[in-house]
DNA sequence: CGCGTCCTTGAACCGCGTCAAGCCAGGTGG
DNA sequence: CCACCTGGCTTGACGCGGTTCAAGGACGCG
């Protein structure tokens, strides 16, 4: 929990897209929410709220990545996903009710917050943030269905290749093409619901045929279609993802 | 989608308490809304609607069982879930979206139906109503989420013991102490994430440890609390199902 | 340079999915 | 009323894929 000083950035000037406030609201006009709205650096590793806790408000990633996991047995982590730019986590509805699962800092990451009282007068000044929010939640559920039923029904190859091709997607390849080194090898197997062995075997056998590339603990993706190309077969009635 | 000749149950007289519409919406001041109201039988084993078509309106269980599965490849069905009396299904956000998972009726059952064009004036009309709904999905979001993971780390005689205890807990029991028939071993096996065959030998299984016991298709749960205790490791820090 | 952490590789075991065959119950028709 | 048939359920045997255990390697940091 520990938070760092950092530069405040007001939505006015915020450059993310994909941010349900942003959207939802006028900022130039709208001091006073502004002016509502917490903001704190969450350092690499410190949990920015654990399960079980009441759920305070909604956050909201201005720049980073946030792990959300559930608790598992015998201090097994089960990532349900990550959380990058402008993805909404950890408010679930609007009884008092309390976090389902963990989420942690992977990175530096700058986030957003809003109280529920704040929230309360946001879902009454504008209907569609509502809307957004459920339809938000509602393709999330859709990708963590699809993804853990299709786990469920993969071989080794093809989680793996599935884990990369979500990695690639959400939070896209650093100027060399490489994956967010943040990811550890056992992110990936927490993924693809398999073992950290399984994976760095995994990697070893996409390397030899060319479609990625191992430098250290970084990943670079050479060949993506290839990866996209063995789980096909699990996409052709898939709509989201 | 044949449907058959039936007694419409109005709102005022139906006593289902976990409707959403029931409890937001005062259905003997209202009497446009139930005017508006669509409702029809879907006889056993009909779609009610299928992935990959757009999303209509709003689907409430007036009473029967809905299977909700996702188009999986080869022809195998993966469930998602299963729906009883009250619980909404088939609507899944605001914009026009289309289906993710079909509907099947798994015994003759009476749904109500609200177009998108209603559902919006009742959205203006009554805030709570989207917060329930929110707030419904979020729940269905933690539930399946949670399924799936522990599927992912349990054994067989977990994995279908969580089976039989969520169609026990969502469904009850008959007047013998018998699951629903309608459930075959097909659905448990869906459910758990296995086989027929697997969930057929675990089940014989059971019956020698005294837990449940087979009168051919049917089942009775002799001792819940044992089934209970075989998935009591994923549920130490399960808030939710 | 040494330690710790993460990653890699090999080998052995075993749980579960698969295939195949038989069973049982309910429905149908002679 | 019995014989047959069909679909769902059951049981056994086998083999593969993946988990687990163990040991060694690479990298980064103090």
């Amino acid at each position: 929990m520990k938070k760092d000083n950092f530069k405040r950035i007001e939505c006015i000037s915020c450059t993310n897209s994909l941010c349900l406030i942003k959207k939802n609201f006028f900022f130039d006009q709208n001091i006073t929410l502004e002016s509502q709205k917490q903001q704190s650096i969450h350092k690499k590793g410190n949990y920015v709220f654990q399960a079980g806790n009441p759920i305070r408000g909604l956050n909201i990633i201005q720049n980073g990545v946030i792990e959300l996991f559930y608790p598992g047995m015998n201090g097994k982590m089960e990532v349900v996903r990550f959380a990058g730019n402008g993805h909404v986590f950890g408010h679930v509805g609007l009884e008092n009710q309390i976090y389902p699962s963990n989420a942690i800092a992977k990175e530096d990451t700058l986030v957003c917050f809003f109280e529920n009282n704040v929230l309360f007068e946001m879902y009454q000044s504008s209907p569609q943030f509502i809307f957004d929010l459920l339809s938000f939640f509602s393709k999330q559920h859709n990708k963590t269905v699809y993804r853990l039923i299709f786990n469920a029904k993969m071989n080794l190859r093809e989680k793996v290749a599935d884990a990369l091709v979500y990695l690639y997607k959400n939070f896209g390849l650093n100027e060399m093409g490489e994956l967010k080194e943040c990811f550890s090898r056992d992110d990936i197997a927490s993924l693809a619901c398999t073992t950290t062995e399984q994976v760095s075997r995994q990697l070893s056998d996409f390397e030899k045929d060319k479609i990625i590339e191992k430098h250290s603990r970084r990943i670079s993706i050479l060949k993506p279609e290839k990866l996209k190309q063995i789980t096909e077969n699990f996409r052709i009635n898939a709509i989201h993802f």
